[in-house]
DNA sequence: AATGAATGAGAGTTCATTCAT
DNA sequence: AATGAATGAACTCTCATTCAT
């Protein structure tokens, strides 16, 4: 990728994540790269593939930084699971552009939506399935039924956790809170 | 209030909850309503303080249609929780502009933003609370410790629902599966 | 003329005053006279008749003012002429609504403009030529020519003190050097 | 200065000239021009901005206008006083734009006006001093204390002239008195 | 690859005026 | 005589996009 468009990506990234994708203007984007406007049509096509980019390339750094959960760890699945909601609230909290795509007005891009969104689930999803059957056959857990309804439980339960109330202001209350609640959502998952 | 603003406010209400809030212009909305731009103007004086309205008008609905719930039962308090996520998730399915003000890039609204988010998050808690109680004072639930952690958490798996995904095209399946999830969720808390 | 059409009249004429014609609004006089709207269109029928009608009684006001300076005098003429001045300047000062009118903007109301400064201006003429001719007669100045060439050139002198700069800040530095002026400006005029 | 540019400020001083500030609206100079709204706003960013530059040009020219009175004359003083008055009065006709800044009304220029306003005045006050120092010099003039005073009233008189009354209708009149006022007014000036 | 001048559709807002009551 | 809800034309300004260079 050449060094404009780099930078150009990055300047969107941080310029969406303060002002959000409809009060950002491309002009403003340009400016603060230090670029011409022109530029970013040559590179991305539109403002919205622009954005779409820019989501893409977030949501591949939010994997990464949550796959390294497991390489560390090889403990009891209960601490994983809780180092995994833990290190997701956190990255959450920095990915905003992810959460912009969230927004109700983002219906009008639906396509776009449900690719983003489903395969970011999807990932997820079979993170946390996976953590799940290490618990099981390590005989940590006992899961009756599918597997990924409880994945898909705490997914919901994660997911809960991104609106701002909790995310904002409330987050060390929320913290300090956070080994009861979690301890309330495994109880019934734990084997004794 | 007269005619003409309360079809403004209902107009403006469905037309911010299909295309949100930057995607709806005040002529749409007019034209909708089949009222003159003009009148939008003379009732509320601007698209920012419109839309407050409708977000508000629109929360002492969602309260009403929650608080239905407990008039219409004295049964098993887990029947009652299962009730209140079912109605909220159909209400909330309805009500897309609560979603709107769930998310922290709205900026422009932040005052506004958390006295409303603060306030309906605080009327959940309170009414879940009190399910709870009963619940324990019946002698159908066990909660050590806060029963506020409990309502909290609860509360926070019902607003991990509200993300688009369940919402749109997932939603069959999910209700379907829903009964399992309550289930794990109140297998922590059911006295046996 | 009733209480209610005084009321408006009154406000609108210190409206008009403090932010001009354009940037005054019917609303606003309404509102600052605690009447409706509709009031104004009733007795004024347009916001241009509104203020004709208070520019022209504001012209009344001026004369009044100007008048009593004859009234009160029977000095030497040139004394007459200096109270003359400063009267001027101080009334001129307050009535702004008259200064309005001069605004080239107001050259589309060209029949309107007209009107009210040839008025005025005859007036003032007027009044000056009748100062004049008395100091002739008293054998205090000395006029060859028409006298009222001298009246216009006075008037003319008189109106380049209407402009900014020597209404505002400079008032005082102004008024001490009047003498001076008017010193030179009577020279030709004074028999010896 | 791009021709885009340069046709849209001709236009608009052209357009304020004819209509003022408040009656002129963008896209009637942006049609007149023959050229987009965008562009008036990508050159000059706003109204207010556009009427400033518009302004701060006509300035430059009537200073050159001016100052070309000197250079042709080695004449008389009192003849070169003329010429200056008569060209004066000849380009303010033309330079409506200058006569719109000097209403107290336009408060919300305030700074921009003072900072106009005293520089022009200062110019020609010092144009106007140079000329009277000149006569001095020469003998043809007397000026018995400040000479800044004599020039200040100079200006004055040359300020009475812009009004209304004598630009339009009278100006004919008035050019067929000019030399009658400018002798009372040099009257007092001159050296016997 | 990169620029930035130029565009024009459409946005939110204002406001003099009308009219039924 | 007085009201104020309702109107719609006109306003200033924004911005994604295009294109000649």
């Amino acid at each position: 990728m050449s060094p404009t468009k780099q930078k150009l990506l990055t300047t969107a990234s941080k310029t969406f994540g303060k002002y959000g994708f409809y009060k950002t203007s491309m002009d403003e984007i340009a400016k603060s790269a230090r670029k011409a406007k022109g530029s970013l049509y040559y590179h991305f096509n539109s403002k919205e593939l622009l954005f779409r980019e820019v989501v893409t390339s977030e949501l591949d750094f939010l994997k990464q930084e949550l796959t390294s959960i497991f390489d560390d760890h090889n403990a009891d699945s209960r601490d994983i699971i809780r180092a995994y909601m833990i290190k997701r609230m956190m990255v959450m909290n920095i990915s905003i552009n992810y959460q912009e795509t969230l927004r109700p007005e983002f219906y009008e891009f639906y396509e776009f939506l449900n690719d983003v969104i489903l395969e970011m689930d999807e990932w997820e999803k079979k993170q946390i399935t996976k953590i799940l059957n290490q618990g099981v056959e390590k005989g940590e857990l006992e899961l009756p039924g599918e597997v990924a309804i409880y994945a898909e439980m705490l997914l919901i339960f994660l997911k809960g956790l991104e609106t701002p109330l909790f995310l904002k202001g409330q987050y060390e209350r929320l913290i300090s809170n956070f080994d009861n609640l979690i301890g309330i959502l495994t109880k019934g998952i734990s084997k004794i």
